[in-house]
DNA sequence: GGTATTTATCCGCATTATGGATAATATATT
DNA sequence: AATATATTATCCATAATGCGGATAAATACC
């Protein structure tokens, strides 16, 4: 009896109630974001009893949040949970003020211009423009990586704050690429590196073939409330002078955000 | 004793099960989205007894489907209901399919382009691409309208079947503006023209100064899966030469994707 | 400092969801 | 075609689960 249900919340918060029913679906949900599929498989996958989770992802496809593709019985995300997530950006106070700052941010240079955020344990990416003819990145809207991978993630993570830093850090990290760095020494020395510098210059950490540069943005009380990113080829970013210009226009543009955000140059919150 | 409890879903779907706490979550994540606020005001307007909303909430947002603002208390939609969500548009085939010729049609004509699809009785905007300087349309990824409003909505309620068109027809029509058309008889003159003509033009009737131009998307099976918009400012769309340029321009992109969905010219499915 | 909302928690009761078993489909195999 | 198998849908008796009146704690208001 292989015990080993999935667990899949990144949220570390204690469920005071049970809410079991509620609960089920949430995972449903969840799991079927990532893994499309029939409704046999999924009961396995996640260990309820058949005719419970029958029940649960019909109700969910009845209310729109689930669909079920009428030939192959597939259930994937519907299009009421997309409709009602959407409305996660519509609310962002951060990306509804950073927004025409990187509309025209993106026209300008010639790289993939991300703004990410912290949640749970990722960087998920709340805006994305793929510069013409780059078709570098499958980040799309809403991605997630992990936060040791790329120069976003670790821009968020190196203002985290030591404690919630040293939790992250005792996981094990996953290499997403034999670039990727996964020694906890190592990276604090980054994480220190970034604090200083105010950014960070990752390669093929993330997929092979992609370079970044990534730089915080604060708000009115110095918390780095998100990190914007330029994304290229590889090549592109191994040269020296090409890096410094690209690095000084992120950082005018993140500094334009964060001045728009409340926040005052000096006003940074040290976590050392 | 006003008993008027809100009704959201606009998916007429039979609850053959109960399943009751889990419903109230889902209505409790739609009123949210579009009614964030504080917890007893949730509770009171959709009727649900305070510790029971407790409850739900405290479990929406344990799990991050809701975010609570620590000093207002206000509840939002969370990250975790977003990054779902997104993924409807991850396995979305006729999206994946039009991307690129959505892409490149883009940057190529001066007008804002959406491609919609049908979502309960809304039209929904899985794709949108507001053109440089043009500041037009709040109508943003994931937008919903009437499908009596606007060329797209109208395109889109145009080929939903008889039954379901009357079945729209028979409920009350919101004017959006003045122009908006809600005479069920003369909207079903327009659905026939449209079946008709293959196009539709309207004029301020979503947003006064805005007018747009739709051509509905087939599949394989002639089925209606979309509409392609251009939308400009009314002014624009009121020179004919350049409705007339701008209509061909979108019914060969429109044709483009309908082919690369297996359509064949000629299969289009009549309702009529 | 006192009063009024708003938020959090307790706990007995009965309503509600559970899951083993079975029936109705769809799909694969010979 | 006909049989076997995997997948999906439905029943229903049982008890576990979530409900909500009431109470307590924490804030906001004056």
């Amino acid at each position: 009896m292989g015990v080993k249900k999935r667990n899949i919340h990144h949220f570390g918060q204690t469920p005071k109630t049970t809410l079991k029913g509620l609960n089920r679906a949430l995972d449903v949900l969840e799991y079927i974001a990532t893994h499309p599929g029939r409704a046999t498989d999924i009961a396995d996958s996640l260990e309820i009893a058949w005719p419970t989770l029958h029940r649960t992802v019909s109700q969910l496809e009845a209310k729109g949040f689930l669909r079920k593709d009428p030939v192959t019985n597939f259930f994937s995300i519907g299009p009421r949970m997309w409709l009602i997530g959407t409305s996660y950006l519509g609310d962002h106070e951060v990306l509804e003020i950073a927004r025409p700052h990187l509309d025209s941010a993106a026209e300008k240079y010639p790289y993939t211009l991300q703004m990410c955020e912290l949640s749970g344990h990722f960087s998920v990416v709340l805006f994305s423009h793929n510069h013409m003819g780059e078709e570098i990145t499958k980040a799309a809207l809403g991605f997630h990586f992990p936060l040791h991978c790329g120069s976003k993630g670790q821009v968020l993570l190196a203002y985290m704050g030591e404690e919630a830093i040293e939790n992250y850090l005792a996981a094990d990290l996953e290499a997403l690429t034999p670039k990727t760095i996964t020694d906890a020494d190592e990276l604090r020395a980054v994480l220190a590196a970034i604090r200083m510098d105010g950014y960070r210059v990752t390669s093929g950490d993330v997929q092979s073939f992609t370079a970044s540069i990534a730089t915080p943005v604060f708000n009115r009380t110095g918390a780095v409330v998100a990190t914007l990113c330029f994304i290229s080829q590889r090549s592109t970013f191994r040269n020296q002078e090409v890096v410094t210009t690209a690095l000084e226009a992120l950082q005018r543009i993140s500094t334009n955000i964060s001045v728009a955000l409340g926040w005052k140059p000096g006003k940074s919150i040290s976590t050392t």
